[in-house]
DNA sequence: AATGAATGAGTTTTCATTCAT
DNA sequence: TATGAATGAAAACTCATTCAT
C-alpha cells in the first residue's frame, strides 16, 4: 500500500470511459506491494502465497498468471524495490553545490525522506535475512543498491577532503561507518525496533550527522 | 538453560577418565551448536530439523529427547547465544581505570573480539531476521542484551561527557548510532558480507572509533 | 456428432461466397482435430485444454462454447473419429466381386489407406489408453467400431471357407490375430513406433497378408 | 499382488527371530506393485500417488521415502517389470532341442504363461500410452524388451529357414507380425479387452500359431 | 460469439513430529 | 537413550471451469 514502486499511473485521464478495464495490468505492482509487505514480514520460507494473494485481493491462482512461482516473485520484489531505490537515489544527486558539509547532510535526509521511511526499507532486512538463501541476489544488490550508495558517499567525502573541509582519512572504511546507522535504521524498522529506536529517526538522523561532521573535521578547526 | 554453545573442551580434565564424559551433557551443546549455524544460515522456516540433527552427528529422533520441538530449540539457541554473548560482555566490564575514550576503545574492541567475531554474532541476524516472527525473543533480546550493551555505552558516555572529556550531547541517540556499525558489522559477516567489507573489520573498527571519538570531542579541542 | 475431423475443405464449393463460411461450423471440426492431436499424443488426464484451443487457433473460453467441458470435448472427439472410420470402412464394402483372397487384400489394404494412415489411427491407441477411464467409451467403440471391423473380417472369412477357399478354422479367433497386426500398427505410429517399425508399413502389411493366405489355405493346396 | 518383480526372499530362515523388522526392505517392492497396478489402470497422469500409497498400505509420505517423486516411482514401475519380464524371457531360452515349430510354439507359450498372464502384461499397455510422454522410456523398453523378444523370434524363424522347416520370408516383418498378436493380448487384458477376448487366451494364441505355423510352411509341404 | 482474467478444488511434495524397536 | 521409518498437516502449483467485458 504504501509507495508502490510502480507509481501506478491511475490517471487516466478524467473523461476516460468508465469502463473498468481489466486489472491486467495494475495487477502485478499490487502484487509486488503485497509480497514485499508479507516477505519482508515474515521471510521467504514462512511466506505462504496464499496470503501475498490475498493481501493483493486475488486468489492464490491469479499470483501464477504474473509469476511463474514464488521464487519469481520474490526476485520480483526485490527488483522491483531496488530500481525504485536507485531512482529515488539518482533524483538526490541533482548537481549540488553547497559545501561538502551540506551535501552530506543532504544525502542522509535524503536517504531516509525517499527510502528510509518508505516501504523500500525492508528490502534491506530481506536482503541480509536471505542472501544466503539467494547468492544472487546478494550480489546483484550489493553491486547495484550498495555499491550506488557508496559511490555517492564516496564522492562527498572525496570532494570535501579535496577541498580540505575534511580531515583525510580511510575512505571506505568510512563509508562503510556512516552506511551502517542508515541501514540499521532500515532494518530495525522492518524488524522490530531492536535499536535506534529509542529516539525518533530525526533525532537518530541527526546525531549521526553531527557526529560525522565532528568526526571529519580537520584538526584544529572548530565545530 | 544448558550453558555455553562453543566454549566446549571445558570438562576434558586431564584426570578424567577415558570414558566418553556422559553425553547427555554434550549433546545438547552439539545441538545447540548445529541449530545457531544452520538458523543463521538458512532462518528458522528454512531449517530442517534432519541437516540439525545431522550436522551435529545424531538421528532426528535424538533431537526430541532434549527440545520438544523445532520452535523451542530455537529459542535455546538463541538463549544460550545470549547467556554467552551477556558473559563475555560482563567479563568487559571489569572496573576500568583509563580515559573514556579508553573506554570506549576498550568497548568496541572487547565486543569484536568476544562477540562480533565469534558465532555469537550469528544472533544477531537471527533476531533480526525472525523478529517479527517471534517477537517475545526479539524484546527478551532487546532488553537483556541489546539493553546490555546500550548500558555499557551509555556508562561510558556518560562518564565522558561529566569528566568534560566529551562534549554533551543526545546520549540515547549517540549510543543507537555507535551500536549500529557493531551490528552491521555482526550481521554482514552473517549474511554475505553487504557492507563493512570492503575493509578488514579491524580497520573498520578503528575509523568507526577514531570518527567517533573526534565526533565526541569538546568543542576548541584538537583531535 | 459434428462430421469429420479431417476431411475439411469439403464446401468450398467454387459459387461460394468469398465471405469466411460459417465459422460456427468450422469451429467444433477445428476443435476436434485439435483435440484428437494432442489427446492422442498426451492421453485424457495430460492434456490441457488451453493447448487445444490454441492448437485450434482459439481462445480457451471459446471451447466451451461449443463443449460444455472437457470430457465432452474427448467424447466427442472419439465419436467423430469412430464416424468417420465407419464411414470408411462402409465404402470399402461395395460388393466385391473377386476371389476371398482379394476380398481380404482389399480389406487390409483399404483399412490402411482410409483409417491406419491417416489420423484416425490415433483413435486406436486413445481408446487402448483410456478405456479403463471410460469403460462406455471403450464399450461403445468394441461394438460399433471394432465390431464393425470385425463383421467385415467375418464375412470375408466365412465366404472362403463356405466356397472352400480358405480351410475351416475358429473364425472368431483368426478375426482377432487377423486384427491385431492393423491394430499394433495403428498404436505403433501413434506411440512411438514400438514394434512393427523395423520394416515399412507396406511390407509389413504385405508379409501379414501372405503369412495369413497360406495360413489359411485348405491343407494339401499349393501356395 | 500377483508376481511381484522382486521375489521377495521372505524366506528369513523358519527359526528367524520374529521380530517383525522394519518393513524397510519390503516397501519398495510393495510400492512398485501397487503403482504398477494403478498405472496400468489410470495412466500416469491420472494417477494419484495418494491411492498408491493407499493400496500399498501407506501414507502418502512413506513414498517419498523410497522414490524422489511421482516420475521416479514410474520409472522405477517400468524398469522393474521390465528386469521381471527379461528375467522370466531369457529362463525360456534354454536351448532348445525340438523341431522350429516346436520352438516356436514354445516361445508364444512361454510369453504367455511368464508374461502375457501375469501383471506384466500391463507394462506393455503403460508403455504404449506413455511413450510419447516418456520418449527415453519407451527407447529403453524398445531396445531392451521388444528388441530382446524379437531376438528371440528371429533365432527361431532364421533356424527354422536355414533347416528348410519353414519357407524364406522377410523375416523383419514376420517377426513383427507375430508380435503383434501377443501385444495385443497383453493390452487387451489391461485395457478393457477390446479385441481378441470373443475367444479364450489359450483359442487365440492357438489359432494364431495354426495360421503362423501354416502360413510359414515351405510351398508344396501339407498341413 | 469470443475472449482471457480470475478462481479454487485437487495434486504433488515437504518436513515437523511420533513411536515401535 | 537412540534410532529412523512412518505419518499427515500444510504449502506450492496446476488447470478445468466461469464470467464480465
Amino acid at each position: 500500500m504504501p509507495s508502490t514502486a510502480h507509481i501506478e499511473s491511475s490517471s487516466t485521464a478524467p473523461g476516460a470511459p468508465a469502463t473498468r478495464r481489466r486489472r491486467k495490468d495494475a495487477r502485478p505492482s499490487e502484487l509486488l506491494a503485497a509480497g514485499l509487505e508479507i516477505f519482508v514480514d515474515k521471510g521467504f520460507a514462512a511466506t505462504r502465497l496464499d496470503d501475498v494473494a490475498r493481501r493483493a485481493g486475488v486468489a492464490k491462482g491469479t499470483l501464477y498468471l504474473y509469476f511463474p512461482g514464488k521464487e519469481a516473485l520474490f526476485q520480483a520484489v526485490i527488483e522491483d524495490g531496488m530500481v525504485a531505490a536507485l531512482l529515488a537515489a539518482e533524483e538526490r544527486m541533482a548537481t549540488h553545490q553547497g559545501s561538502s558539509a551540506d551535501l552530506l547532510h543532504e544525502l542522509l535526509l535524503g536517504w531516509w525522506q525517499h527510502i528510509g521511511s518508505t516501504a523500500l526499507a525492508g528490502v534491506s532486512k530481506l536482503i541480509i535475512s536471505e542472501a544466503r538463501n539467494f547468492p544472487e541476489i546478494a550480489d546483484y544488490y550489493r553491486e547495484r543498491v550498495i555499491g550506488r550508495g557508496r559511490a555517492l558517499l564516496r564522492q562527498a567525502l572525496e570532494r570535501g577532503i579535496d577541498r580540505g573541509e575534511f580531515r583525510p582519512l580511510n575512505v571506505e572504511a568510512a563509508i562503510d561507518v556512516i552506511i551502517a546507522p542508515l541501514l540499521m535504521l532500515a532494518i530495525s524498522r522492518s524488524s522490530l525496533r531492536l535499536c535506534g529506536q529509542q529516539v525518533s529517526p530525526e533525532d537518530y538522523l541527526e546525531t549521526h550527522f553531527e557526529l560525522l561532521l565532528r568526526g571529519l573535521q580537520p584538526a584544529g578547526e572548530r565545530a
